[in-house]
DNA sequence: CAGAATATGATTGACTTCTTTCACAATCGC
DNA sequence: GCGATTGTGAAAGAAGTCAATCATATTCTG
């Protein structure tokens, strides 16, 4: 019964997109209370975000999110590599972005630069398509699971065509054996894009090292460079020399993108009503 | 001075998703009056939305648009015309869904369906992926302009290689002579939708007829039917159906969705906030 | 240089919403 | 059957935001 309700809620909002809560709870046929403790739950499961006056339909990816705890850790660490990486690339360069959420990051970095962007991604694209200094190119093919990347013979063909000059992979896991992931048709792709590009980065915080996935997508020497995090063990940066991979450590972004915007405050906003969150 | 900060302040919600006013107070160091007014100018070129306790970036597109004011008359129509042509869908269907804002709206009316689903179009596929009861199809390509369709050699050939029992098509115009849109890039494709589709369907409310577009899409007898609204002139019923088109003339669904859902109110809500608008 | 127009910052009042708390009903487990 | 847990509805109080207004600084224009 309760549960139903939630269903039917979850379908509203992903079809309005936005909602209030007065409508909801007429439309439902229950008090305002219980839909306030409705959407606490389908907040803490990521699928929508309550602000001050209704909800947001969140589109069920944590990828997307617009919403998200900029003062976790770990996204703070996302942050971190994917600015790292952005630096790497100049402009006027043709990049080719995986998805996966710190390529998202990556993506967010690269709003303004003048560059040609192809990704297999959905969110990235969403994001980048407005920006006009970016030519984006969109890989198809069958969309599938939350990372919302384009899959299946549609999308490797597609890459069979295309060359750019630096493609940024994300990976599961990272074994002696080189880099995996978990899903094989994602890995197909992956492998196409290595292919196709003239430089290969990977981008992957210190925790995926000494993991493994279902699927591996090359060794470890295949790869020009990776960006990680501090954290990574001196074990894994000599491992990686010796295959002559490039390893750049990114600072947390803690600081610095503060510093960057001028922004001197130190304590968190009173009011964390929307962005508080720890996906 | 102003222009630029006001850019600066685009850039951070494009890169950001969601602010709140004091946190973009604080960053560009000016008071949240300033802030407000801003967001104002921002609203209005419709990049942005505010609602109680800050701004969402609304991606640029009109299309992808999650907040839109539900009492206006011309969503009305096409809402209306989007029920009608979902309802012309049947199960297990393979759908092309073309970009536009009414396919857009048809796309939120086959949210929960069993289908298979084919997009050109990055807003409808962002609705649709997460759905589980829909398998969805991407079409890669140069994604441009404010419908966010892929376009270019990449499109038409995935196109090419696929084939749908229903296409359904926005239209910019209609004339004796045909169906027209304003890009001939985008026309390319639609013909090859039409092409690799065994119905065609247009979806275009009545202001649309009489008027002509840059590029001719196709003549009136090579689509199966047309959906629109009753404000369509009897002359133009007797024109489709002297070229074999069936014709489906939607009611507007202001009244009927109301009632189905139970809403009795019949006075508009007292606040406006976040859907008022009037793209 | 003067006047007008625009941009800005601060403040007040009003509004809406949220959170918290309590009481009651229904369901589950023992 | 009885207690405990969960779900539900209502109310009071608190909190926060927004719109409107005013005074000032800046820029544009003649």
């Amino acid at each position: 019964m309760t549960q139903a309700r939630r269903d039917q809620l979850e379908d509203m909002l992903r079809q309005r997109g936005f909602a209030a809560l007065g409508e909801l709870s007429s439309l439902l046929d229950v008090s305002e209370s219980t839909i306030r403790r409705d959407l606490e739950h389908l907040e803490r499961a990521g699928t929508a975000k309550r602000t001050h006056g209704g909800v947001f339909w969140t589109g069920g990816s944590q990828t997307m999110a617009v919403f998200q705890n900029r003062s976790d850790d770990s996204w703070a660490a996302k942050s971190g590599i994917a600015q790292a990486a952005a630096a790497l690339i100049e402009d006027h360069e043709t990049v080719l972005l995986d998805g996966g959420s710190t390529t998202y990051e990556m993506a967010r970095a690269l709003v303004g630069r003048r560059l040609q962007v192809v990704t297999n991604s959905l969110p990235v694209a969403q994001l980048l398509f407005t920006g006009g200094s970016i030519d984006l190119v969109l890989i198809g093919g069958c969309v599938r699971g939350q990372t919302a990347v384009s899959i299946g013979p549609l999308a490797m063909q597609q890459l069979s065509q295309l060359r750019v000059t630096t493609a940024v992979l994300s990976v599961a896991g990272v074994l002696e054996e080189g880099f995996f992931n978990s899903d094989m048709m994602l890995v197909e792709s992956e492998r196409e894009m290595l292919r196709c590009s003239d430089r290969s980065i990977v981008v992957a915080d210190h925790s995926k090292f000494g993991k493994g996935s279902l699927s591996r997508i090359c060794g470890l020497s295949e790869i020009d460079a990776v960006i990680t995090d501090t954290g990574l063990p001196d074990a894994w940066k000599d491992r990686l020399a010796r295959h002559d991979v490039d390893v750049v450590l990114a600072a947390c972004a803690h600081d610095e993108t503060n510093a960057a915007h001028g922004d001197a405050r130190t304590t968190p906003s009173k009011r964390e009503m929307i962005h508080a969150s720890d996906d």
